[in-house]
DNA sequence: AGAGGTACCTGGCAGC
DNA sequence: TGCTGCCAGGTACCTC
């Protein structure tokens, strides 16, 4: 369930649950993820305590002195709050254990997500320090954008998900910021007009915040339960909806794959 | 350099 | 009921 807002709802509540917690141990059950676990490497986390926990894109940052924990949830991962003595269950790959017997659990079914200790500071990582800007930063400009996109051929919505271009733009909020910007997702970015990369912009920023707000209170009755997924579902008005009328005219909503991903388009209301 | 395809995994669901 | 094939919120790596 990891899109942008809902990592930075789990951001904010990791931050409160888990500031000046102090790790006891870890629990790995298994190493394999994106990135192979580096056991050897947790030692140097065993006593350290929790400054901050931030975000950049989609991966979370557990802050210490010395060194980071890098998180990401891939496709399918979670992380929970484990209160009791609850014993792990199937894709529970890891644990955190602080003093005072709080537990953080790492839950992903595909396993195409990462937890890496790093030295400090996690954002000069490799995997971090390529990543073009937020979106809510104000970096993110219609002239960013556009001057970025000169000359490219590659269509404007896999360059809207290229995080080296936005960081933390997934599938989801790249169709539906391209619906409410009016712009059809095959075109060309390179052929984008300065004007309607502006446009591009505020979408993006009101997609995303409306879904932060959604995003939020799912993630907190998320954490409440111990682990149920909820049922977060935002107001989508093209992703997921192949063959459903448009929502603005009527006319029914078209599938494309680009990249390797479903796109989801109005040809009335996106040119 | 840029673009397209593929690989990494498991689970859920539609269709037979 | 059970099998098969397809699809899924992401990213990196390979080839052309």
């Amino acid at each position: 369930m990891p899109e942008l807002p809902e990592v930075e709802t789990l951001c904010r509540s990791l931050e409160k649950y888990l500031k000046n917690e102090i790790i006891r141990c870890f629990h790995v059950r298994q190493t394999r993820l994106r990135l192979p676990v580096p056991v050897a490497d947790l030692k140097n986390l065993v006593g350290c305590e929790i400054r901050a926990v931030t975000r950049r894109g989609k991966y979370l940052i557990l802050t210490t002195d010395d060194w980071d924990i890098l998180v990401h949830l891939g496709m399918s991962g979670m992380l929970q709050m484990v209160i009791d003595e609850k014993p792990p269950g199937r894709h529970d790959h890891l644990d955190i254990v602080f003093h005072g017997g709080k537990i953080l659990r790492y839950h992903d079914p595909r396993r195409f997500g990462l937890f890496l200790p790093v030295p400090s500071p996690a954002v000069s990582h490799p995997l971090l320090s390529h990543m073009g800007p937020e979106p809510f930063s104000p970096e993110l400009s219609g002239h960013y954008l556009y001057r970025r996109s000169r000359n490219r051929r590659i269509t404007i919505k896999q360059f809207l998900m290229d995080e080296t271009i936005v960081a933390g733009l997934g599938n989801i909020y790249a169709n539906e910021s391209l619906f409410r910007a009016g712009i059809r997702p095959l075109k060309p970015a390179g052929r984008i007009r300065r004007e309607e990369y502006d446009k591009i912009v505020s979408s993006v920023q009101n997609v995303l915040s409306e879904a932060l707000e959604s995003g939020g209170t799912t993630l907190r009755d998320f954490m409440k339960l111990n682990g149920e997924p909820g049922f977060f579902k935002p107001k989508l008005k093209v992703y997921g909806r192949r063959g459903e009328p448009c929502l603005q005219c009527g006319e029914t909503i078209r599938v494309v794959t680009l990249g390797g991903r479903s796109t989801f388009f109005c040809s009335n209301c996106q040119k």
